[in-house]
DNA sequence: TCATAATAGTTTCATTTGAAACTAAATCAA
DNA sequence: TTGATTTAGTTTCAAATGAAACTATTATGA
């Protein structure tokens, strides 16, 4: 019983890829506004505080970080010299691997942190909190799975 | 029956923005390695042929593909002059407006157009196909509604 | 052990980007 | 009219970015 499908044109307005793109840059660019205004911190400024603030036990290498933020190793080591200016992390040398060293955040630091991070996580929260509850569990499912299959697609598969 | 819910903690894998931002990076990168393999089109040059394709009989200036594609007049500026520049757009000017012009895709970049539309909307499709319809339905109404108030919310409503 | 390769991170240099200044045409107001 | 303002699009210049080369250290292997 089902008819011809509508050959499908390409209309950005309705294409999945273009909208996620849309809607990523209008989150972040008002998220990023919150630590951009308050202290002059760049999005990849913030997502190595943010890693870093997370555990704030666990003092990580660059390299480390590269890995949990999907930042490349240039950009890091940009941000990692910018943050130390602004003495927002300390750095001690790995005794263990000497071409590496840990870092942490400074007290300074993490005052910082322990004021962006609420304010993120309430936007995050203002903002699912538009959805239903069973619509906010289906997002989380699907964007896990178009992740995945993103990054099989991605690779070739 | 509800228990003290946890203090939220920030944890970037786990948080939506950060999520969005890594999906549309990996599928906007996988996207385009479609077009920049082909043509050497980057995303701006092919925002701009996607717009213009879509209706061909109605020739777009700089301004209507600023709207349409929410760059700004700089990009589209200069996404232009290299789509001009390889032959795929045309410009005339806009009798009405002199300021202006009119473009539209050359009969080669039609061509471009009818190669690369048909692969990126398959490759959304493929996407799209390993959610269950029901999913897909509602990632469509959760993608709109989320705009709409991240808009809201960046307006700083 | 000594030479080779691999790894962590930095620097360099050419390209890209963005903000602000600019040009040219159109609109408004007197 | 004509002078001031706005608008469409371009250019300029400084800052951000990315790829490749580079430094320093560690690992491998003959």
């Amino acid at each position: 019983m089902t008819g011809p499908v509508a050959a499908p044109r390409l209309d950005l307005a309705a294409y999945l890829p273009y909208r996620l793109s849309i809607l990523s840059n209008t989150v972040s660019g008002a998220i990023a506004a919150i630590y951009e205004a308050r202290y002059g911190l760049s999005v990849a400024d913030w997502r190595l505080m943010a890693v870093l603030g997370m555990e704030p036990d666990r003092p990580l290498t660059q390299k480390a970080l590269c890995a949990r933020t999907r930042m490349d190793k240039v950009q890091v080591s940009r941000a990692v010299k910018r943050l130390l200016e602004r003495g927002h992390i300390e750095r001690e040398v790995d005794n263990g691997d000497r071409r590496s060293a840990l870092l942490r955040l400074t007290g300074q630091g993490r005052a910082v942190y322990d004021d962006v991070a609420p304010a993120t996580l309430e936007w995050e929260r203002e903002l699912l909190s538009r959805l239903t509850p069973a619509e906010a569990a289906i997002l989380d499912t699907v964007v896990a799975r178009l992740q995945q299959v993103a990054d099989e697609m991605a690779a070739g598969s």
